[in-house]
DNA sequence: GTGGTCTAGACCACC
DNA sequence: GTGGTCTAGACCACC
């Protein structure tokens, strides 16, 4: 199954956005060599051309380094993964909030709803 | 502008939160008649009779009644859009925690995430 | 509401066996006059030369009888009511064991089906 | 011959009764694959469409399950052909029980009407 | 091949 | 005007 685009947005952003998550949540490790081009292009359904302005706009942001010849290989700051990763989980909070902030919930609705967020992610990570 | 559908999913389905969500903010007022079909349609940009389905799914769930000739109503039950509002604002919640969740975020950085949602919120309110 | 008639059967012979079950069941009486043909037609909501003709066949089955500048009877010979009561329950009992029969019910769901039935019709009687 | 349809009443209701009266008649077997939305509606000599709404109907009661691309397949639990069994001969009955309720006989014709069923079912089944 | 969705356009019943 | 049903024909995903 290649990956699910929303065609009202560019897709070479979307590719972006997906491997940004995959790498902060390990999929790809630091200093590690990235898929191919073509190999990337292929596993999500896309044309090779896309999946390269992907790598590019990547490259140009230093979130990946290419080697002429050797591939492509994520960027080994850990500031800079940690960037990312506040980035991302600013961005889900943003949208949760408002997605939620016009539901007309009241102050007790809220405490409800908030409550198991802490332990839910807690438990994540045993 | 008509609305932003994702092409991914099936419209009708989209149509139907979209409504729940609109009636739950308090923009179609309980008891009180939603626009018809045909005008629902135009307002969306699609099919009256995608629309139709998408009315009569919500008459299956008790969410709307429809009478012919008449138009259709939303359900005057306060409860049932008490329920319709806590299942959005949960499962808001249930994509929120599962896109934070694999980020590897540590306590000290959920604590920093989650901090500022109640505050938000309760702006939102006042 | 005007009457529904099956669009696949004859019309006339549709409106001629609703006569005769509004006779049986009272609701003309032995020997008044029936609706003329204008006003049942218009009750019907068909067209006077289809009422016509039903009230022709009527005539000639000797179940009503039309007096010149009178109107139209109804027999007066029980018997002939009696008749036609019978056949219109030996009708409906046709109809539903042949319903029935091939629904592949063993004997003690046949029980089950039949022993509330004279219950019912008596106590419709009461 | 295509299926004969009482046009006063909505096809793909019509439909699902059919499919329910020959399933329980064993015309299908439980667990088999159905013929196909197209081929039926082929068979009954109506659009496609409308026999696509009869079997999502017949899906949503859980009576027949859909799946994309292999087919669709009689719900292989006895007790919900039972059910469905019993509930076609009740209707039948209740019809039978309104249609003869206010014909006016009396006890004695009652008992007349009603002895030759159990013979006939029975006769049916050998 | 299979079922699922969508559009376009028609006609109906009810108000 | 309103919702409800039906046909015709298309395109999609899954097999």
């Amino acid at each position: 199954m290649s990956f699910k685009f929303d065609p009202n947005r560019p897709i070479y952003l979307q590719i972006i956005e997906e491997i940004k998550k995959r790498t902060v949540r390990g999929q790809y490790l630091v200093g590690t060599q990235l898929p191919s081009v073509r190999e990337m292009a292929r596993a999500m359904g896309v044309n090779p051309n896309t999946m390269a302005r992907a790598y590019m706009e990547l490259e140009r942001e230093s979130f990946i380094s290419s080697r002429r010849g050797q591939g492509s290989f994520i960027c080994d700051d850990p500031r800079r993964l940690d960037a990312e990763r506040r980035r991302l989980a600013e961005a889900a909070r943003g949208q949760f909030v408002s997605e939620i902030g016009d539901l007309g919930l009241d102050a007790k609705q809220i405490e409800e709803l908030l409550a198991p967020i802490r332990g839910e992610l807690n438990h994540d990570r045993d």
